[in-house]
DNA sequence: ACAATGCTTCAAGATTTGTTGAAGTGTTGA
DNA sequence: TCAACACTTCAACAAATCTTGAAGCATTGT
């Protein structure tokens, strides 16, 4: 992961219209959903949910595919968990006593982290 | 977690400049950093690394404690994977399966995901 | 072939965000 | 007390982003 790749994502999931359609289609799963499905649910002028989605995709947060005359869209959930794991590389100053205070801290997020591994080389909020 | 928040996260790290001075932050670890080694290291005019500042600390990604006439800034690490959590919220249609298959995707977050549990009542990639 | 449909691209103007120099606030040390 | 310092706020302009209606491009069904 690099930095422009992150920047990008991170640009993506700044609007309001963007974060709904992505959260949308993250509880859609790989069922995804077609663009006047999106435009329907979120009550999103065609138009302007197009702009939108075209952002999201070109990150490559989305994947698209065709469907006779329709588009499906698909959330891709492993670019979104990457980019985070850009955002935490060497964390903490490679303390492991930090990260595990860290660890502590993230109440909701806990069931997002890795078992503590005091061997660890790196250290990853882990 | 709730709306709102999520995307003052997502909007304040959307800039080159604020993502640099977040992750400068994650690697500083609690140690934090200074207003001025900020601007040196990164090479940001004193009165635009403030307005940059602002964005973060407002949402709560960075929190600030004076010491005397400088400003120290610290980098708020569980808020950024609380905002990940929501954004996963009831991924995948509740499906493990999907879930499962998802985590195979996850190359390099793979750290960053917990013990698969069959049982889980709810599926948040896992 | 043709009209209807689903969605996108284009062009424009409106809104938001970013950047900079000048001025302001509070702290330190002589 | 006063000058130097660290940093912020302010004001003005520059630049990027958002939104919308009109027009375009495939695909579908008759």
């Amino acid at each position: 992961m690099q930095r422009e790749l992150a920047l990008q994502v991170f640009e993506a999931l700044s609007s309001g219209v963007r974060l709904d359609v992505f959260r949308l289609l993250v509880r859609a799963g790989k069922e995804g959903r077609v663009a006047g499905e999106i435009s329907d649910a979120l009550d999103i002028p065609p138009t302007n949910l197009s702009f939108h989605l075209k952002g999201l995709t070109h990150c490559g947060l989305l994947s698209v595919e065709q469907e006779g005359r329709y588009l499906r869209y698909r959330a891709n959930i492993p670019l979104m968990l990457d980019t985070i794991a850009y955002l935490t590389e060497n964390c903490c100053a490679d303390s492991p006593d930090e990260c595990a205070e860290l660890r502590r801290g993230a109440s909701s997020a806990a069931p997002f982290l890795p078992p503590l591994d005091p061997a660890a080389q790196k250290c990853r909020i882990s």
